[in-house]
DNA sequence: AGAACCGCCTGCTTGC
DNA sequence: TGCAAGCAGGCGGTTC
């Protein structure tokens, strides 16, 4: 599942890749992805993340967003064949960009290109006091509030446990329990983790691959995330699997409190 | 406001 | 071994 490190990993290898590129034509192998606005021709001017959206900005003003949801991924290709379960791709004269996504989850929208003010992203820009008086009296769940995009951009399943696991906090704790150590020790653990993970080249678990199809190395980091049943690294206790809002969370009863 | 659930999907795991 | 059911989950939507 790429996060907010693994699309950042994606957005550097791209604006290095195809940055000054002009787009020869692209092509659609999934009726899901068609209708969308003719972009050939056009030149690329920048790569950006925007939380956990790929945005490719064009000469003309518009921009390609591409969000991989589940299983997307974005191979660079120099040879012809195309790989298994490719959505969409992109020529240039020297190669492709491939969406590969066995599950057909992710989206692309070619729109406007805005360049609205980001303050909701740990390693971007950051509004801690503006964070702080609209969330901190919240009665929801830490974990649900970590992956709420449009509280904190990036963040997804398996960053939010690692970060809660560091922090020694319950995911099953209200953000109006936690005081402003707390936070604190949140906002840093989770820039400490989240930037490991770049340095890492992201999470690969099962899907993730990078934009040459290299696997990450942030797996070997992990100390909660897929260690149901297993000892704690911390203090022996066994990682527990619960689930919130329909989704798994890992995390050891013992030191998270 | 917050939680719970659904639909979108397909590859993998599990159970008989 | 084979087949069907169950499961995984980001996000946008609806409903309670």
């Amino acid at each position: 599942m790429p996060e907010l490190p693994e699309v950042e990993t994606l957005c550097r290898q791209l604006q290095t890749r195809i940055a000054g590129k002009k787009i020869s034509s692209t092509e659609v192998y999934d009726v899901k992805l068609n209708n969308l606005k003719n972009i050939q021709g056009k030149r690329i001017t920048e790569v950006k993340r925007k939380g956990k959206t790929i945005e490719i900005n064009l000469d003309d003003g518009t921009s390609v967003q591409i969000h991989l949801r589940m299983t997307g991924r974005l191979l660079w290709q120099s040879e012809k064949e195309r790989p298994k379960h490719s959505r969409w791709k992109m020529n240039f004269k020297d190669g492709a960009i491939y969406l590969i996504d066995p599950r057909r989850f992710a989206t692309i929208k070619i729109q406007k290109w805005e360049n609205d003010k980001v303050d909701n992203d740990l390693l971007v820009s950051f509004a801690r006091e503006d964070f702080l008086a609209k969330n901190g009296g919240r009665k929801g769940k830490i974990k649900n509030l970590l992956m709420d995009q449009n509280t904190v951009a990036g963040i997804g399943n398996i960053y939010a446990c690692e970060i809660l696991y560091r922090c020694g906090i319950h995911p099953e704790r209200t953000a109006e329990s936690l005081n402003v150590k707390d936070w604190q020790l949140i906002f840093k653990n989770a820039r400490a983790i989240l930037q490991k993970a770049i340095e890492n080249r992201g999470t690969s678990i099962s899907d993730w691959r990078d934009l040459d199809g290299h696997k990450g190395e942030n797996q070997h980091e992990l100390k909660a995330y897929g260690r149901e049943g297993k000892q704690c690294r911390k203090c022996g206790g066994i990682i527990k699997r619960i689930k919130q809002g329909g989704r798994s969370t890992f995390y050891c009863p013992q030191c998270q409190t």
